[in-house]
Formats: structure tokens, sequence, C-alpha cells
DNA sequence: CAGGATCCCATTCGATACTG
DNA sequence: CAGTATCGAATGGGATCCTG
């Protein structure tokens, strides 16, 4: 009986797998609060992009890791991936309706996040300051 | 001049980082995007919570990044650490006016999760389904 | 009770090279 | 042009032990 603690975690642990399971937040979370996703999304907001536009827009993301965020999105429902069979193929990536409702969601984050950038920072410095003088 | 592709990528790269220095959102994104940093400010969005609340609340975050995150979001100014110096101390973790205003916007999030996780889930399906097919 | 310090495994991501 | 495959470095995150 002297491990009771860690057993409890244990027990913790596997309701948590359970709850993180069923806990749909969290699933999409997975999703959109990827690195490259929310820049994808609002990349293509305003309409079709084919693969190497979206490079161009989204300097700065590996082709890598730019493919597997489509991936994701696709396999998700978010955007479409049309392939057009023509002498150097063709791939348009467009958002689906769903993706579109999230638009607005990503839009009012990126809002929160420029009305306070400023605050945070100022924050982050102050912060910062204090550790070091401790 | 064989190589000029690569060096695009390379000056591309810079570009963005620079870029990305300076993008609000991505900033803030890197700090509320975090897997569990939702999941405390949610949990402390209704009052102040002890650390020991915290770890029962989110049961599944290991105390290093329940500590971690906690820091992470008072770096940030987004909560407030009150230490009692009792004779075993108490902390109380409490959200500021700032992480007040960000319970709005994770909650719209959590509602089109609510809302979507059906479909997206379907989606995943039809998605593997059609990958194992190929 | 709160949390710092370590060790260590798993995953992520970037760079590079190759295919249709 | 779009995508796949592989490798290696970096990072994330959990388990464990220790302190005030």
């Amino acid at each position: 009986m002297t491990k009771t603690a860690d057993q409890r975690r244990g027990e913790e642990r596997i309701l948590y797998d359970a709850f993180m399971a069923a806990c749909p937040t969290r699933q999409v979370f997975a999703t959109i609060g990827d690195k490259w996703a929310g820049l994808v999304v609002n990349a293509l907001a305003d309409g079709p992009r084919r693969h190497g536009e979206l490079r161009t827009r989204i300097a700065g993301a590996s082709q890598k890791m730019l493919t597997q965020t489509l991936r994701t999105l696709e396999r998700d429902g978010l955007v479409t991936r049309t392939v057009t069979p023509s002498v150097p193929v063709r791939v348009d990536y467009e958002l689906t309706p769903l993706g579109h409702t999230l638009v607005p969601i990503l839009a009012a984050l990126k809002g929160w996040a420029e009305s306070n950038i400023g605050d945070i920072l100022q924050s982050r410095e102050d912060y910062d300051a204090k550790v070091v003088a401790a």
C-alpha cells in the first residue's frame, strides 16, 4: 500500500485518457492549434489556392509541413483537394463550407492577439526583468 | 547560378523569420495554442484555484507541465500567482483581467469544436476508409 | 503542499534527394 | 509542379527524486 499516490496518478491518467478521447475541443485543437494549420486556413480564406501559391503565401513552411498540414485539414473535412491531371499536374486546395465556418473564429483569435500583444510583450519584459533581478 | 532555387528558399526563410518575429498572432498562439494552456485558462475561468486543485481538475497533466504552463501564462500576464507563506505553503492562481478577455474566445472555439466534431470525425472515417481502399 | 532538477523516450520538424 | 522518403537535430513531455 505504499505506492498509493503513484497508483492514484496512474488511475487519473487512465481517466484522463478516456476523457481526452471523448473531448471534442482537444481533438479539434490538435488539428487547428497546429503550428501551420491556422496559417493555411487563413491563406485559403479568400479563395482556392494552388499548392505552389500556398508555399509562397506561407513562406517559411517547408514543403513537407505544408503537405502534411493540408492532408490533415483534408482528412478533417476542412479543405478539399482537387487534382487536375494536366501535363504538369495542377492541384488546388479550397476551404469546405465547414472550413469557412472556422474562419471567423480564427479571425476573432487573431483580433484578440493583435489587440493585446502589446500588453503581453510588456508583461513578458517585466517578468523577465524580475527573474533576472531575483 | 545553379543553386538559385535553394538560395531563394534560404532568403524566404529569413524573411519568414523576420515576419514571424513580428506576427502577433503566432506569438500569442505559441502560448494559448499550447497543449495545456487552454485547459488551464478554462479551469480558472470561474475563479481562483490552488495548485493542487488544478492538478485535480486537469487530471492527466503532469506536475511539470502544469507548473510550466502556469509560468508561461503568468509571464504573459494572463494569470497571477499568489503565494501565501503559511506552514504548508499555499499558492493560488487567478486569471487577470486580460486573461478573462480570452475566455470568451476560447469558449467560441470550444463551441465550434463541439458543434462540428461530429462532421469532423465522420470525415476522418471516410478519409481513412478511402486511404485503405487505395 | 508547491515545485525545482534530471533523465529519457517519443514526436516534430527541417534539409535533402528522388519520383511521376 | 506536386508529392514521397529518409535522416538527423531539436523539442516536448512524462516519470522520478529531491527541497523548503
